[in-house]
DNA sequence: AATGAAATAAGATGCAC
DNA sequence: GTGCATCTTATTTCATT
């Protein structure tokens, strides 16, 4: 996470090139761009270390892991004390079918999306929340019909 | 996309691996999941193939890149039919700051997730939007303010 | 200071068992 | 599913601009 001199055209062409696909050889990369394996790979590393890159991860269709619905729920809290942020907190980790969780500005203060694998399981879902969750004022769970649009490649 | 049997406990660990860290080498996952590397090879292709592993992709910082902004926004239309819909699809094809765009259930139609640098892009953007897609009945922006959690690992 | 060429090390793929 | 041979690719060193 060192400090980093601004993207250059570059490093922004190397991004797009791996957000799309992390699988690519360097050799191929450097083609792509312009540049040959080597200075491509320290532009790479250089942007791993500033953090730039945060990672590689593998996409897994949610479908064929038995995991076809996403649930958006929208919460608002009566408290919004240190400890209860806290609390809040703590129990978001231990749900790992809440893959996503925003807190917002407005009447709302925290959207989630939750992945699961039926109704019956959000609704099981939803009860483990409001049990480890003190002072929930409202509660609403708003279900995706079809993912439409969905890409981790940010418009760079 | 072959035709694929159910996947058993192993495939899915070696998925709870790969979605951490698509970087990791054929050696380390196999040794994780207690395999020799050949058949651990063998199960992650036989993934891929199937499209239980979409791809594998760098995530990218957007606070990193200039995009610290993310807005939610909620659309309804007047117009539901098919080339209503056809040409919804092609504005967004056209629009790489939408990343995320779901048809709900409920009384809003489409929610987005829109990432841009800041409040003058997003408005940008939503003239945009209104100018491609004809018969908006109401289009809602909800800015958040902080990513509490986010996570493109599926509980497996 | 950044790039390119070549050498080296590491890992992925395919085959025989 | 295992162990080994091969072949590709990442990584490092070093010379060059």
């Amino acid at each position: 996470m060192d400090e980093m001199p601004a993207l250059d055209a570059m490093d922004r062409a190397i991004l797009r090139l791996l957000q799309r696909d992390a699988g690519l050889s360097l050799a191929e990369i450097a083609a792509e761009v312009g540049l040959t394996p080597t200075p491509c790979w320290k532009r790479i590393r250089r942007m791993e270390q500033a953090g730039v890159i945060l990672g590689r991860v593998a996409l897994v269709d949610p479908a064929k892991v038995g995991l076809p619905l996403s649930v958006f729920v929208e919460i608002e809290s009566a408290d919004h004390s240190a400890a209860w942020i806290e609390r809040f907190n703590a129990a978001l980790d231990t749900m790992p079918e809440v893959v996503e969780c925003w807190r917002m500005g407005g009447d709302v203060d925290y959207l989630l999306r939750v992945v699961v694998p039926d109704i019956a399981s959000y609704d099981a879902f939803y009860r483990r929340l409001v049990a480890a969750v003190p002072s929930l004022r409202n509660v609403t769970g708003r279900f995706a019909m079809e993912r439409v649009k969905g890409t981790t490649a940010l418009p760079i």
